[in-house]
DNA sequence: CAACATAAGCTTACGACGTAAGGAAGTAAT
DNA sequence: ATTACTTCCTTACGTCGTAAGCTTATGTTG
């Protein structure tokens, strides 16, 4: 079997910028990225840390492109939608990639060097609001309030020790525990009576904020015209 | 002369927690938070970088103590103010702190190990909302809504390459001479026709988005009761 | 003052990290 | 078959946080 001369026979699949993004993505997903370095993203692609460097400039690089990555996964608002809504949806999936990346938070490939995915992104999101009839200086407004929201939003998701409705209760109760009442008595209320009762989960406080936002924009939107 | 026996008569002053936290934070100031190394703090100091750990548990400690520390320096909510007012104080002196300490912005003690600056902080706020009228749920929406936009645009500010408005200028210009305008035409349109304008800064979007978060939050508690 | 306990500081060392430099091996074009 | 070019590996350097164990100040008690 397999006799034919020519082939190699190794399932050794070369790399390539692409496969080394994606493993970098999910090792990122899987364990955090502060465990995400070069030597362990080598060995996940069976691959020597300094081969790396064939397909990324440097670490920085990497992450740039893992940023951009989910930039891409981010739906487009939609054409065929009013502003409002469209802006409703693609907030929502900017949400729910950045809860899957959450350590694309802080990286910040936007700014300094955005990738493809990324400018795509912004200029539709852009696009949204100019064909909404928003004026140039109010879509700027808009753009930076919402997707300030957003990101702001999804940093405090992400610096909460708990996901699950049962951790959060767990969790709670251990805080509560250690909280002065008596020194911090709004903060004990709003621990026992809010966020222990039965059904909270911070992440529905989401879609509150960004329909806020957007109400406002609506507003702000009509009074100039 | 100094011949008082008793004395060292050396300025060597004594390390303390204080004493590090607040080198820590202007190291980090003025070189960013990357060029904050133990050994470098301690150089700083006078000291070796072990000597540090007589003050602080590890690296992570004296980064909580230093995000602690941004926390005292913003306004808490005046009791003399309306709910709105103060909120748009403090709000604003929030913005202040981070926008003179940028490296605080990803760090979050909050969440896991917060300091007594940040939990008095966060209690005066929610105390606020709750002495306005807000209910439980509202108070602890309105606090999540308000703080995850100054978060956020504190973030994106953070990440542009440019500050005053003359790097702005700049700035704009390279990238938009590098922009495809064809594939890009409303980033490119924002950027020439609104970023690219004489007294275009960045830090002005702050309390447009700010005002819009406020207003839609006082018409939720007037439609509340 | 002396004797001691405790705290503050120093020295050395270890195992990670990102990545520069240069060699080896595989692949493609002549 | 020769050449050129990628791709990958090996070795090494400087820097990081910090563990372990010391020496030296400082403070307390007689």
């Amino acid at each position: 079997m397999a006799s034919l001369g020519k082939t190699t026979a190794e399932p050794r699949t070369r790399l390539n910028r692409d496969r080394v993004l994606h493993t970098a993505i999910a090792l990122a997903d899987a364990n955090g990225i502060e465990a995400l370095t070069m030597r362990r993203l080598g060995e996940e692609l069976g691959v020597e840390a300094m081969s790396l460097y064939n397909h990324v400039a440097n670490k920085d690089d990497l992450l740039n492109g893992m940023v951009d990555a989910v930039f891409g996964e981010i739906d487009l608002p939609s054409h065929s939608d009013t502003w409002k809504i469209a802006m409703r949806k693609r907030s929502v999936s900017f949400h729910d990639a950045l809860s899957r990346h959450p350590w694309a938070i802080g990286l910040r490939d936007s700014g300094t060097q955005p990738g493809p995915a990324t400018l795509r992104h912004h200029d539709r999101v852009i696009g949204t609001f100019r064909n909404g009839g928003f004026s140039l200086a109010l879509a700027a407004h808009a753009f930076s309030a919402v997707d300030s929201y957003i990101y702001g939003f999804a940093m405090q998701e992400k610096s909460l020790p708990f996901t699950t409705e049962e951790e959060t209760a767990v969790m709670a109760q251990i805080m509560l525990a250690q909280l002065p009442a008596d020194e911090y008595p709004y903060l004990a209320e709003l621990t026992a009576n809010h966020v222990l009762q039965p059904g909270y989960n911070y992440s529905d406080e989401f879609t509150f904020g960004l329909d806020c936002m957007l109400d406002a924009l609506e507003r702000e939107s009509q009074a100039s015209d």
